[in-house]
DNA sequence: ATGATGAGTAAGCAG
DNA sequence: CTGCTTACTCATCAT
């Protein structure tokens, strides 16, 4: 995931002065991007062309495992704040349908309440007139 | 905040064999903890007391700096974890919420309706009875 | 000096 | 090995 991600440093060139990762030298001349997004098949095949000894083989190897973890460690941080972004915006889709729900409430209390006057004054109305009800109307 | 997680590596000790910062090793006998929590007065009464050479002073003080960043590094963690946690509970506290919303607002629309129905019931009786109601009841 | 935080490094786990 | 995560170090900013 975030392939494009495992690359070299993101640190502003133009700031005091340019600042370099704090790793060895390229022991050869494989640039930093070339490194980390060659395949570990075609690594082997350009240090045996150029006649690398073990040792610069191995700090190669290392190289770009300590390069491969810093683009790891980029998308860990990346997806640690997204995570928390959609947290919060979740938390405040919540706030907003529970503002919709506290309205609506209100409406239906009140709409009951109008119903049940209203009912109430057309019974009061039968009483007046002295118009016996069906029992089944008589309920609240 | 939290002056008590400045202090010294957190690591399990008794996990392979006993692991150590990689910090260069104590140019006199004052431990981590000590060096940590000692204040800069009394730091330099030690120093002074001892008769350690500027080098090793500044050693010291560059040790010290470095426990101290190791605990603000900690906190930093716990703070967002914490965070996030909160973050979590809150989401969880509207859910429930929500869900009593969406019930009492179901229980609502039921007694809505049963108000509704008795009204319009009253009303077709009044109509079968042939008896005039008052225009403010006729009202929906 | 102190504290907080972003980025990089290394260790360790999981696949 | 690859990818992720954690603890640590360092640089940098603010107090």
């Amino acid at each position: 995931m975030n392939a494009l991600l495992a690359g070299s440093s993101l640190h502003d060139p133009d700031k005091e002065d340019s600042w370099e990762p704090p790793l060895s030298p390229p022991p050869c001349d494989i640039s930093d991007d070339e490194l980390v997004s060659i395949s570990v098949r075609d690594l082997n095949r350009q240090l045996k062309l150029r006649g690398l000894c073990r040792e610069d083989i191995i700090k190669m190897k290392q190289r770009r495992r300590t390069l491969k973890n810093r683009g790891y460690a980029a998308s860990c941080r990346i997806k640690r704040i997204e995570q928390k972004d959609e947290l919060e915006s979740e938390r405040t889709t919540e706030q907003v349908d529970i503002d919709k729900f506290v309205s609506d409430n209100l409406n239906m209390r009140a709409e009951i309440d109008r119903l049940y006057q209203n009912y109430e004054a057309l019974k009061k109305f039968a009483n007046q007139k002295n118009i016996p009800l069906p029992p089944d109307l008589e309920a609240l």
